[in-house]
Parts: C-alpha cells; sequence; structure tokens
DNA sequence: AAGTGTGAACCTCTTCACAGCA
DNA sequence: TGCTGTGAAGAGGTTCACACTT
C-alpha cells in the first residue's frame, strides 16, 4: 500500500463521494461496471485501483458499500485531523471557505489570511481572518500543516515561502504563478486559465459533430 | 501541428503566460533554462514543446520572446473570438466572473444563468444574468459555445446535458459530479475537495523534512 | 564553449484479454 | 454464466544523452 499513483488517489477520493451518495447508500453491493458507469470511468480502471488498496469483492456479488466507503477513508483520510490555512481572502478566497468548510469533517480550513485591514479580526463562514504578518505565528500555534493560497498573483511566490518556513507541507496554489516549494513541501497547482485555455483548444475538434 | 498533446497545450498556456510578464518583456530573448526556471520545468520538456508547434531558436541566443508569445498565441487561440457561459452564479460562480473577465481579451464569459429570481436579470462584473430555462435561447442567439458549471452537486448533469442540447461543445465542471458529456463535447473536470484530499494525503509524506 | 534539437530510454497510467472463481 | 483479479500490451508523457550549431 505504500506508495498510491496520485491518479489513483484522486479517484479513490471520487468512488467514496459517489459511495457515499444517498442512492447508492441503499444497496448492499456495487458492481465494478455499475460504479463505472456513476464515474464514468472503466470498469478495470476500477478493479485496478482497488487491487492496490488490497480492496476485495464479495464473491460475484461485487463490492460491499459500507466496507469500501470506510476501507478508501482509512486509506485517504489524514491519522489525525487536518487543519487548513486559507491565504487570501479575495472572491476566491471566500468562495473555497464556504465551498469547502462544513462538507469535510476530517479537514477543516481553521484560519484565513489577509492584508487588507478591513477584513483582519473579521470572521467568515465561521472562520477568523488574520493579519498575513501573523501568518508563522498561526500556522505553528494551531498546528496547521497544509495551506490554500489565492492570494493576487504578484504575491503568490512570497507568500508560498513564508508557508514553507512557516511548517506548512502542501499547499494548493490557485494562483496563476508558478511557485516551487521544493524539497519541503507537496505542491498541487490549479490554473485556471490555463484549464480554460485547454478547453478552448480542444472544444474546437467538436465544433461540427 | 495536428493535435497536441493535453499537456502540451497548459504548459504553452502557462510559458505564454511568463513570457508576456513585463521583466521577461524587457529581454529580446530567453534560454530554454530560464523558461525553464520561471516556470519550474526542466529545459528539456520546454524545448520538446517548443519542438512540437516547430518555433526554434535563434541561434544560441535562445528563442526570441515575443516572436514566442506571438506563436503559442497564433496555436492555442481560438480562430474566432470565444465566448464562454457560465451557469450558476453562487460564491464560485461569482468569484470566477470576477477573476476572470477583463483579463482575456480572446475570450470572455458573455452570460451568466441561475435559478434564483433574486439575481435573473442583474449584472455582475458587466456580466448579465439570465434565468437558467433561457440556457438553451440565450446560447444559441449569442453563439457561445464552451460553458463552466458551478451549480449545486445535484443539478450538475442535468445542466451538463441542456448545454449539450444547446450546442456547447466545450464544459469545465466545477461540481463534484461527474458528468458525462460525450460525444458531443470536450470535458475538463475540476474536483476541489478530490484536490485537498490528495494534498493531504501526499503531504504526510512531507512531515518530518 | 554553451546552447539547441531530438532519438532513445524510461516511467506512469490505461486498456486489453483472459484465467479463475462463486 | 458473469464477474473479479491480474499479467501483458499499449498510450502518453518525461527525462536522458549526445550530435550539432554558432
Amino acid at each position: 500500500m505504500a506508495n498510491l499513483p496520485e491518479k489513483t488517489i484522486e479517484r479513490l477520493s471520487i468512488y467514496r463521494k459517489v459511495l457515499n451518495n444517498t442512492i447508492v447508500q441503499s444497496r448492499k453491493y456495487i458492481f465494478s461496471h455499475e460504479l463505472a458507469k456513476l464515474v464514468h470511468l472503466k470498469p478495470e480502471q476500477i478493479r485496478k485501483d482497488l487491487m492496490l488498496i488490497s480492496h476485495t469483492s464479495v464473491g460475484k456479488k461485487g463490492y460491499d458499500v459500507e466496507k469500501l466507503s470506510q476501507n478508501i477513508s482509512n486509506i485517504i483520510d489524514p491519522k489525525q485531523s487536518q487543519k487548513i490555512a486559507l491565504v487570501g481572502l479575495g472572491n476566491l478566497g471566500r468562495a473555497i471557505l464556504s465551498y469547502f468548510n462544513g462538507k469535510r469533517s476530517q479537514m477543516s480550513i481553521t484560519a484565513a489570511f489577509d492584508i487588507d485591514p478591513d477584513k483582519v479580526n473579521k470572521v467568515y463562514a465561521s472562520v477568523r481572518c488574520y493579519h498575513i504578518d501573523q501568518l508563522k505565528e498561526i500556522i505553528r500555534k494551531e498546528e496547521i500543516n497544509i495551506a490554500i493560497i489565492t492570494v493576487p498573483a504578484d504575491n503568490a511566490e512570497k507568500v508560498a515561502e513564508e508557508l514553507v518556513l512557516a511548517g506548512i507541507r502542501g499547499i494548493l496554489n490557485f494562483t496563476p504563478t508558478p511557485i516551487n516549494v521544493e524539497p519541503y513541501a507537496y505542491l498541487v497547482e490549479y490554473d485556471m486559465i490555463a484549464s480554460i485555455e485547454k478547453l478552448a483548444y480542444f472544444s474546437e475538434k467538436y465544433k461540427n459533430n
């Protein structure tokens, strides 16, 4: 189980989400081809993933819905519950805050940071906003170890550096600025503009079907 | 040039972004290892990508900054300017709207949709919001062909169907619900929860460095 | 000497194809 | 018979290594 591929982790997260759907929950067992249909993947992809986490079916009845969900949680959920810092409370930051909190229990955003004095010390979606100068102090005190960056592009690099110095070990960067935190932290970048440009490029091929 | 890989398209978008930075713009030429440093990739990765778009260096001086940027634009920008529809004006939808518009000229969100009567007919970031029942009508009339979905998870599938029927050929799905629009449209899914769960999982490995 | 352009090796991820099992 | 588990093949993407150019 040691080292699961990135793609497998992403898919496991998705499998669990649909397994926890009320409709699916009403069933005891599910076949790989049924789950495949729900997540729009091939059945053998799912079987390969489950193989990697050593989850086996109950004879030819398929997979035990409840047990599989539990099993995935055991593997992908952090051992102790995870605290997240959100840096940058612009539109995107606030959207992420309200989108994210209240959904997952194992992980939650517990502190937000901004430079704007109007925002500091206010509470957004039940999360307190601190001035960015308190970054290190609060992160250390609250033992936060992952962070989401939603500041303006120009500040991203500096913020990333400070986060690493504060002891952060995982960063999700929503900024269009590429940042570099190796070998101190694991990095996931999401560049919305690149995503949409890719979409525009490939959608051209679907023009006249 | 016919069929560039998805990853190459994403990177080209990023190369162009940093090439257009004021700091880089002040230089006439740039070496592959310099650009590599800016985007945190290996130089040979960049050379491979440029090879695919047949962009060559100016002797051993490196690549012409202006020309490379122009060249990338010629390849990845849509021929006629692209109109985008945004479906769902919740927090995330509004954030994307303000984040996106005013940045790129070649592409812009020209219509937004929601069910909430309070939002309909209002204007957000200079984009008019229509009722979702007018989806097909407006999309057809305005000749929009790509769409961003930011509605609540339960409605995603239905919205995707309607978008396809309205003639949309590219969809960016921000919903945690997997949707299926093959073979009518190109699909990019971005699942924020999966992203953060992946981050949490892999950041564990960086705990004590 | 210091860069590029590129075949070849390598690695990662997906799909195929089928033996084995309930 | 119908589904799973899995080795093997195949695609897709990245990195290496080096001949070539100015």
